[in-house]
DNA sequence: CGCGAACTTGAGGCGTGTCAACCCCTGTGG
DNA sequence: CCACAGGGGTTGACACGCCTCAAGTTCGCG
């Protein structure tokens, strides 16, 4: 069943501007020069389109004709296996690309979900194609993301591989704060859009692992639990278990 | 400390043709039409250089001006934390790019070192970028690529995080008997280039786990082992138990 | 041929999954 | 206002898959 021909809700009656855009920075225009970013307004974004908490942005094997910024609200994505099993891959958050991985086959490979209320910046990749080719620091920063994407996936394999369940979720939160911090957030009074169990999923660990790793982290003065309310007490211990130096 | 200005062996006294390549259709160029794929010639590969068994490419914190066809030969690339733990990320043979990890920061983030003695047709990223402008089927291509390299990592990441022993180590074989066999090579009787160790670490597991499993999967009668030579006897059955289904 | 690295095999321990019970919060409807 | 249901989260007991450690064997390369 091919999703993509939902209904998208233009939220403005014109187009968007990227350049009145608080994220520009973090998003696809990062890195252009104000003239460069004008260039796109009206022409990068084609509509935005709203997302209920709970719903699809897109399934596995739609058919792949954009991708979308994250504007407001928060979302993951999830690999799919054959036999039934799948897998948390990422949260995306404001400023975030969601739908790169539909590029090479023309499908999209994985599942997108809001996790709360969204509104996302469609991008068409047919224009994006076009834009790539008339503004080549358009071009570079979306190399710059492709390429980011490899490598954090890659510290994630790595995150997996090899690391006990105590140092993921430190890696986990860790990263987390980061890009809370990079979008102008407080790092470190955190409130979780996603459940014990899709941060489990993520990180290759069971509800039940994550639920005991937060009451111990909880117990040792590294953070305050509440429901999906954190507060960060010790960053640096955070830090040092994410390393494997506990102590 | 940079490793990038090591000495750069051209093969050829003159440069390369990526239209005599034999796997051409596999690597960057590959959908380009022949008056396309001609354009490249002399241009997309500037040199070839050799990299010796256990020899590195690059490391983690080179600087970045380059990215790699593997021409022939085998390598690795992996990851490595502050502390000191690395991770295979993956395994590269003829036809495949090495080196996108270095686009996003200028640096390369992790490592990749030849497993045989092999040779790389090296594109400098300046000259790429150039001839992505130049030729648009080009830049599709690279994007189709640098996509299916996030969604490769994604299933790699479904693997390590929810994924038996066995049923990574099948999915393992599998996915190297198809690339074998898209590169016209036999994907039944498999010389493996690299270590147990190796293999291991790709998938997360110890030497001693990999190597209990071949032995259980000869028992099996679902291959042969020996050394390194692996028959592959059963390829349905290894498909069954990558997908969790034993029996 | 000989040495060191790579691999195999076994015994035992540990980290995390599994299963089950229980709690808390929220929303619903009488 | 309370009863109730249901989902999300917590906690405990136990099981099991894989890691660790150790010993022995084989292979590959100088």
């Amino acid at each position: 069943m091919d999703q993509s021909v939902r209904a998208r809700i233009p939220l403005s009656a014109c187009q968007v501007a990227c350049s009145d855009c608080s994220v520009h920075r973090i998003c696809l225009p990062g890195g252009l020069k104000a003239q460069d970013l004008g260039d796109l307004d009206h022409r990068l974004v084609a509509q935005r389109r709203k997302v209920a908490r709970g719903e699809s942005l897109f399934h596995a094997g739609d058919r792949f004709d954009s991708i979308y910024a994250v504007w407001t609200g928060f979302f993951k994505t999830s690999v799919a296996s054959r036999d039934g099993r799948d897998q948390v891959s990422g949260f995306q958050m404001c400023g975030d690309l969601v739908g790169l991985d539909g590029i090479g086959t023309r499908r999209h490979e994985i599942d997108a979900v809001a996790l709360e209320d969204s509104q996302v910046c469609v991008i068409h990749f047919d224009e994006l194609e076009a834009l790539l080719q008339d503004v080549p620091p358009l071009r570079q920063q979306f190399h710059r993301i492709l390429s980011r994407e490899i490598v954090r996936h890659q510290v994630q394999m790595l995150l997996l591989g090899s690391m006990y369940a105590e140092e993921r979720l430190a890696a986990f939160l860790i990263d987390l704060m980061r890009r809370l911090q990079d979008r102008g957030y407080s790092p470190s009074a955190i409130l979780l859009r996603m459940s014990r169990e899709e941060i489990g999923s993520l990180l290759g660990l069971t509800i039940e692992t994550v639920s005991r790793i937060f009451t111990k982290f909880q117990s040792e003065g590294l953070l305050s639990v509440r429901n999906r309310h954190l507060g960060i007490c010790n960053p640096a211990g955070l830090h040092r278990i994410a390393e494997g130096r506990p102590n």
